[in-house]
This record gives C-alpha cells, structure tokens and sequence, in this order.
DNA sequence: CTGATTTAGTTCAGAAATTGTACTAAGTAG
DNA sequence: CTACTTAGTACAATTTCTGAACTAAATCAG
C-alpha cells in the first residue's frame, strides 16, 4: 500500500514537525514531481494534511503535518495495577483511555484488552480501521522481535509470547516492550528527543532503567538488555543487592533504595519530596541520603555520556518537583566525572512523568513500527 | 553510477561472506530477476566475482564474492612515526605500503603523501581508476563529516580540515577517523566482527580507547565522543589523570600507567609480558599491579556491556600473548560485575594489533563509506 | 498599479528500476 | 532414463522517479 519512500516522509515529518513539500524534496532528496504526488498519495490516505502556509519571497508554501486523525494506536501499560489502555492518535494524543485489572494469565488479560477495545474505539468515535497497531509495556526484558516476554520478575513470566496470545485475540498487530525503551521511544516521536538521532533516557522510579536511541533506532541491545544500567556497580563493596552483586546502582539511587535507607535511619518519608524538605530544612540523615543518591546517579550517567556521547540525556522521575539536593548534586557529579572536553556540552534535562505517559509509551512502540513500514 | 541496491548488495556480500544469487534474493527482498540483471552488473564493473558452486539438490548455485582486485583504498596511519600509508584491496589484504615521515603540518604531509601515492599504486600494478578513496586516522577527536581534526594532542592540531586539505593534493576522496574507531571498522568489514550489527571494541595501548558498532554503524557520538573510556572514573578518589580529574582508568589500565607504576616500585619491565613473567615467578609487586589493572579494565568493559549490550567485545592489543594475568583478572571482574542475567552471554574476543593493521583500518574508512554510496 | 522576479507546486511524457511469468540450465533421487 | 528440484536468465509489463515546461501566488521596484 505505501512505499518505503511515504514511509520515509512520515518519519521526517514526524521527527522534524510540519514540513513543506520543498524542504522535504532538498531534505529527502527526491524530484519535486515524485514529492508533489507522494504528499497527495498521503493526504488523500488521511495521514498528512495541510496547515498553515509560510510567506518568505515567492510564492508562499504549504506546510505538511502529520494528520491526528489519520492514524490511531493503543497503548497498554503493565506498569501499573490497574494497567492502562489508552487510544493514542498519530500526534501522541490520548484520546481514550480505561483501567483494567492486570491479570498475569496472559490469555485473561489479552481477553480482558480485547473485551473493552470497542468501548475504547467507539467511544471516541474513531473508526476501527483507523487504528493501526498496539504496543504493550512491560517491567522486563523482550526479545530482538518485540514479540516475547524473556524475563519479567514482577509479572512472574518467562518466555511468553505474548504478542502472538494479544494478536489472537484482538487481531491487531501487536509489539511489546520494555517500559524504559518504550518511553524513550515516545520521548523520540512526541516529547523532548524530537529531531534527535540519539539520546538517552534515565528511569528513576522504584528501580532505574536507561534506553538509548542511536542512529534514529531505539538500540535494544544484542539480548535486549542494552540501558540495564540498575545494576552497574558504583560502589566497589557497597551494599548487597536483589541481584547478587554488590554496590549495584539500584542500591544507592532507586527510590526504594533512598526511602528505604531514610526509613532505616528514623527519616519519616514517603516521597523524594519529602527527604528533600527534611534537607531543605537541615536534616543530616537527609542530606547524607541525597548526596549519595545524587553522586551515584551522577557517577552512572558520566559513564554513558562517555561511553555514547549522546546528542541529550533525558532523565524521567515521578516527583512533582526535582529541582532539589539531589538533582544538584547528581548535575555536579556529572560535570566532575566526564572529560572536561566532553563536559558541558551534552545538555541534561528532566521530565516528569505520569501514568498515562506510560500508556502513550506503549503506543508510540506501535507507532514507531508503523512508521518504519511493518504493515 | 551504482544505485542504493548495488551498495546494498556489496554491504551483504561484505558482511557475510560468498553469497549465492538466490540467498541475496531472499535476504534482500528483491525478484530473481533484478538480481540476476544487478550481479551482472557488479561483476562487469569488477566489483563481484563468481568463485565456487554448492551443490545441493537442483541446479547448483554459484557464490558471488568482493573482487578483491576491483576497488582499492588507501590508508594513512598518523598513529606511528614514521606513519604507514598502504594500498589495501577491497577484501582488505595489504598489496603495498611505504612509510613516510610524519609531519604536523597538513599542507606538509598532504604533499608527502601525494608525491609517494603513483609508486604506491604503481609499484602494485594497480590501475589507477581503481583506487577509490584514502583514509586518514589519527589519535584525537575528529567531526562528524569525517574531513575535519577537532583536536588531536599528540599532533597539536585543533580544528584541522585535513581531508579537504589531503583531497587537494591528491584528488581523492578522503576521511578522517579516529584511530581506534577506524580499528573498529576493519574488524567489523574483514575481521572478527563481520556480519555483527553491534559490538564494542576495547584499544589497550599506551592510552585506551573504544569504539562501537550499533546497528550495522559506527555510532560516533554528538561529538565525536563516544567511547571515550579512558577517563571513565574507575577509582573515586584515585590517582590524578592527565586530563585534569582523579581515578580515570587511564590511570590504572593504560599500558603507560601499568609500567609506569612497575618502574615507581622497583620492577623492570618494557612490556606487559615483562610484568606477566615477573607475576608468574611470583613477584608480589607485579601481580597486585596486574590485578588492579585487570579489575579496572573488566569493571568498564562491565559498564559498556550492562549500557549497550554489544554482541561482542573484542579487546585489541598489541602484546604476543594475552592469556596471563591480567587477562584472567579481566575476565573474572567482567563476570563478577555484569548482571548475573547478562552474565556469560557476551563473548570476550582478544586480537593483537600490528602496525600494519593501523593502516588497513584507515582504508577501511574508505572502504566503509565507499560501501555506504559516497560516490 | 503594473510588470519583473522569486519561490512553490503540478503536469505529463519519458527514463530507470523492479517484478511476474515463462523459460533454460544443471544437478539429484529413484 | 525420467521425474523432480533448485538456480539463474529473458523479456514484457508495471511501478517509481526524473526533467522540463508549466501554473500559482506571493514580493519587489518603479
């Protein structure tokens, strides 16, 4: 139906924003006849249309967007109990969404997806074969096809082919994975990566996850581990960790970690928030707790801006505010461990996130697979 | 001349070996017939050859291969002095080399090699239509085009446009890389790590450096910069580094810091095969160097692995041997810091690196951008 | 206000790349 | 020796892309 060639303008335009027919010719590099009758092959498919026009000199030209209509995909969220399904539009839009019980009996819980997506579709008034693809996140680690779950300790599951159980009953194409890639992915087609060829994003929640883009694709790693930076060692004998090794950096900087460290240490705490009020306001045990959380996390990412020397490094947390000790001091460790040459230029930068991110997250994963052709 | 699909045949051929027409048709996705028209085409122009059959059931098959004699490449080696220049075949075999002085002034240099390239080719026998491009590696950062010297200590240079000033004198095409990338590039069209989309390569010499495919490509960096290990902080509170921080593994891994270090406590040695020797007749100063070196070696390779996930580390050298202690202690703080999950899958490769090999990794620079359509 | 100039975008015939179908080629299996 | 299998080629038909000539819609200069 469509050729490589549409492909690779939806995914210009979807990277760089609107777009004229005559920059996407110099940019693609393709003749203006070939680009005149592609956009219209597009348009009349509902995947572009026109905004605005620019004037400069001549006459003015047309900018092309992506259409929001013209394409939908739904995003589930295993992240959370309940999990999240939302319908996601072409632009990262939700525009439906509903909470379900997370069954870890894969064909219950594809079952129950498959029960409410009439509900989901119909009532947002969108047209079933608009809605092109589903992307499903998970906490653990998906194979080189995004079709199986290897490894996911909190789901209890291992080697379930879940994208097949999904397309069974929903006969959507389907594709899982990672939550942290997945967010990195909508991050890349929606968020604060737009434009960029690679990036890397930090996870810091109850655990740390990383994901890298590099040369424009999410780079997943040979087994599927690449960005499994939890368990880097950052203390050579530190603490023991879930995993068997010692000093790991999910021992220092995960939220578990931090609150769990305050709470050993007679620090009420519920939330990073709060640790970083008991600091604001003097506590020692506070600020102990954040410089050591904030080094470490600073020492782990150095080492990726050393190792990729990537284009940005977005970092990800759930806190309302995170502009504390801890992000000072992780920004400070930052600057002290890369080569002077190197510091300074890879710009840092933080994004809350909320649940419905991660929904988004898991749709852009089918996004993204539409956009590089797997219909 | 040559359309994306005739590159993209050599790409496959370069990556995998001698492939039959019918297996490019099915591993390309093209009809029988365009790829019957294409390898002609190829092997016209002396690009492909045929060279045996296989023979299972049916019509035996016959494999296409690089014509080794049907694209030359040049490449200049700035790592030594005086700096090696070879004229390498398309399958990456050496045919001729001289070596020149180096000089630190491009005009200079540019000139030396211009005047030295007709013996060159011509003392190979090679026509000169066949040589294709020239590649340039030095130690230092280089820009993302490849023609311009960012910063190179050791020559003194910043921002240098050595390629536009080398293609001036000689007319050829030219890129520029940075030494251990350009190692990497070899390996990765003719060594240990063809038909891999990704691995890390580790160079342990003087200094340390790194490089590293990912999805078939050489990931650079936003500046140039990755694999920069050599000043990843390994020790917190280590020794001080050249480069202005403390505990760099530079400090503690490089070949420079190790013998350095024998020296400062009495031991003789030239070579890491000195201090193996002294090590295994059991002097106590040799074997604590050695394991602190091994482990800070083995705990960055562990980062790398645990960030990208490569399908294989192959850690370069220029040593004899590579199997004592310092090996031994590398692999051991490998496994003891990666992932348990991650553990053991990723294969640990060791290759020792002539002078020679500087030079071939040059042209392959070419030769890459060669197969990627420069032309 | 008018015509020259500039840039955007379209049309359409022709060129280039690719495919489908029917073919030949060269072996193995029985 | 015949049937079967797989590799590879020939050629017309199709798809995709380009070049050149066109129209469209603005600004600029007087």
């Amino acid at each position: 139906m469509l050729t490589l060639t549409h492909y690779q303008i939806l995914r210009f335009i979807s990277a760089s924003g609107p777009t004229t027919r005559a920059e996407l010719v110099s940019r693609i590099g393709l003749s203006k006849a070939a680009m005149s009758g592609l956009a219209r092959e597009l348009i009349d498919k509902n995947l572009l249309r026109e905004t605005s026009t620019i004037q400069k000199q001549g006459r003015p030209s047309t900018l092309l967007d992506l259409d929001p209509q013209g394409a939908y995909f739904i995003g589930v969220s295993m992240a959370s109990d309940p999990a999240v399904i939302a319908l996601v539009d072409f632009k990262g839009e939700i525009v439906n969404r509903i909470d379900i019980a997370r069954s870890t009996d894969p064909d219950e819980f594809a079952q129950a997806i498959a029960n409410c997506l009439p509900k989901l579709i119909g009532g947002a008034a969108v047209a079933q074969k608009r809605v092109l693809g589903m992307g499903v996140t998970l906490s653990g680690l998906v194979d080189q096809e995004q079709a199986n779950c290897i490894k996911s300790t909190i789901l209890g599951w291992q080697d379930v082919p879940l994208a097949k159980i999904i397309h069974k009953h929903t006969h959507l194409p389907t594709f899982i994975e990672n939550d942290a890639k997945a967010l990195a992915v909508s991050e890349r087609l929606f968020g604060e990566a737009r434009d960029m060829h690679s990036f890397s994003l930090i996870w810091l929640g109850k655990g740390i996850g990383a994901a890298h883009f590099v040369h424009d694709r999410l780079h997943r790693g040979a087994h599927g581990g690449a960005g499994e930076i939890a368990h880097c060692t950052i203390e050579p004998n530190g603490l023991p960790c879930r995993c068997g090794k010692t000093g790991c950096l999910d021992t220092v900087a995960s939220m578990i970690a931090i609150l769990d460290a305050a709470r050993a240490q007679g620090l009420k705490a519920e939330t990073l928030d709060d640790i970083e009020r008991a600091a604001a306001s003097g506590s020692s045990v506070a600020i102990r707790l954040l410089h050591r959380a904030g080094s470490a996390l600073g020492l782990a990412i150095s080492q990726i801006i050393q190792i990729n020397d990537p284009q940005m490094v977005l970092v990800t947390h759930r806190e309302e505010r995170f502009d504390g000790l801890f992000s000072t001091v992780m920004q400070q460790a930052i600057e002290a461990n890369v080569l002077p040459r190197l510091s300074g230029v890879t710009p840092i930068q933080f994004r809350k996130v909320a649940d419905a991110d991660w929904a988004v997250g898991a749709a852009s994963v089918a996004t993204h697979s539409f956009l590089h052709g797997f219909i």
